[in-house]
DNA sequence: AATGAATGAGCCTTCATTCAT
DNA sequence: GATGAATGAAGGCTCATTCAT
């Protein structure tokens, strides 16, 4: 509960400052984005930007920070225990994916995060060791239990990477898709689409390995 | 008469500047890299750029073009058309594979190429259409003939996505891949064990996909 | 509280800055005038152009049109309604002639305008319209009432003209005529010499014209 | 007569450039004009400018002087002895208007030496010695001989800048007078009649000055 | 006589940042 | 807490010039 009873409709500087961040930065890029046109969109004075966030850099570590919060408070926690493993598979398809591509999610997460893993800022450097590591432990706990076990380390990397290769290639190449399948662009298909068919791909393509390599 | 002798060893300052406007545009992306970063690691004047490229971005497409050369001279032609489908199947996710992580390729050519999908420059546009687009083509062709005919275009697109994903994963992805696993950094699998494992399992995802819409 | 005593004699930034720029300006031409010549004769960074006039050419016409303001003050509106025919021509040459000349004024002024004439760079495209047409036409009707109404468009125009060349002359070819008559650098006539010599010999050539065509 | 007998078609390089160059200066005056724009449109190499003239300066400076001899060509030597002294007046108004505005003097004649009024580039210091203080000098014979003589220097000086500054204003205020008089830019009054009324405007100036200082 | 390649200096502009209120 | 004014560093580009042939 905040002191002002006007904090529902006038937001505060910072909180205006850290909305049109993620925007502009997500448009342009960390280096392109220039705190004007941040702080212009945002409507407060250039100089708040040093005021509230010292420099340019740590806004932007504000904004990715808050970015992965928002992302996880909408994926909800990233733990798959009930059902079997082909459900648990397909459960973490869908939440992997849905946090990603969630209508709610400002479209700048996803962008803001691709661009992160392509050329890396170092302001996530920490980012990816707290949030994506436990996924990867999670998708391996589901393989193992699927029967890959027994496949060995490399093998069963692949396996998973693989699964989270097909799921990403959705959130961040969507440029490349939209010029290879225009239909895409115009029709893109359901979330709930996706994941049933990245499911049954991912499921038939780890058994087959599972078989090959038993 | 000069002392030639030395001239195959010593560049021609166009050559120098494409190559180190490749690795520095690479290494910080088309903007935050500087003509100066660039001009001075090829040890020649700031105002060859002009002289032989026009101008930063002119030069940037060159190096994309040749990038895209280099890649189509070190893969070979997109055609694959004796043996089975699955055999065709293998020899596209190789021919692809090969292509991007070709040990002679120079390392940053899939890293500039990673950039253009998430922040297209508009340099590429063509290149897209050109190059792109028939692999595109050659794919859809061998998976009617593995009998995803009958799929419907959604479908059909969705598993040349996953494919495709999948590849792309590993060239676009290094840092999130190196992050991730470790042992992937010291120790990379090769391109044999890479297309192997993506062959067999895309190759079961593909009859999955066919027998539950059959 | 600061040590504001000096404030009246510590101009601002941008008033430096305009100040600096004229002088410039006339010295050099536009085009070779730089903008660190001009920060630096007006003490201040050579970012405050951009801030303060957003560039260059923004500058040059905030130069042109402050001086323009200032010749407008100078010489007060251009009305002249009082008197005879003969009369009111003395005072528009007088009104024409103080403008520019005015000791007052920085001398840049009319070198400015000089350039503006033979190398118009646009800026000024307006300012010809708002300014000078309004005296044009007083002039115009000066003539009539002398009894050039008579003469056809043509010939009136070339009476206007011969009257306001004149004036100019002693306004903008300031070398040539100071190579050609070295005692006019010396010791320049007054301002009512030039006006009284002008209008004399004007006023004669007028009527001659009328009596010629009549 | 040269030694080529191809020479009529073939122009020599050096003089391509010379021809080139003056319409280039003209345009966009000595600093704005570039060395590059000359040799392009001359069509030759951009290092024959050095080969030819050490560098851009000396190339001016070699368009000025061929621009005045040409003009002192077409205009023929200044004398004007015979006739009255107001034919006299007359030769030399016409003499020297057609001189400036002749259909066969390149039209960037007059603007270049405009912008050496106006901005000096000191490759004229010599020029307006030789070439203009002559006029000057015959200028002041006619008017002694129309009865000036007693006026004293200054007046006749004055009268002297009245009818050249008249003159000039026509060949170099062009823009201003476009700009004030549409119609003259459509259809721009003979040499004849500017002649004509240029002296009878003025010869009507110079009888009045001597009548009233008589 | 003439050229393509290469150079260094300098220009305008933009940027993130800080200062003084 | 917030602002308008001012700053220094750097960026891309253009220019006249020269070098080696």
């Amino acid at each position: 509960m905040s002191i002002s009873a006007e904090s529902p409709t006038v937001k505060i500087t910072s909180t205006r400052l850290l909305d049109a961040a993620g925007e502009v930065f997500a448009e342009h890029g960390f280096h392109r984005a220039t705190v004007r046109q941040i702080t212009e969109r945002a409507g407060v004075n250039i100089a708040a930007i040093n005021y509230h966030f010292r420099d340019k850099a740590e806004l932007y570590a504000a904004v990715l920070r808050q970015c992965n919060c928002a992302a996880a408070e909408l994926g909800g926690p990233c733990r798959f225990d009930e059902g079997t493993p082909s459900q648990r598979l397909r459960a973490f398809i869908d939440w992997f994916l849905r946090r990603l591509l969630h209508p709610k999610r400002p479209k700048w997460h996803g962008v803001l995060m691709a661009r992160e893993m392509t050329e890396p800022t170092g302001a996530l450097t920490g980012l990816i060791e707290e949030a994506t590591r436990p996924q990867a432990v999670e998708l391996r706990k589901i393989l193992k239990d699927l029967g890959a076990g027994g496949l060995g380390e490399e093998r069963l990397t692949m396996l998973g990477l693989s699964i989270v290769g097909q799921c990403l290639f959705y959130v961040h190449h969507r440029p490349l898709i939209e010029a290879l399948a225009p239909r895409f662009k115009d029709k893109p298909p359901s979330i709930d689409t996706l994941v049933e068919h990245i499911h049954a791909f991912s499921l038939a393509g780890v058994r087959q390995s599972i078989r090959a390599h038993a």
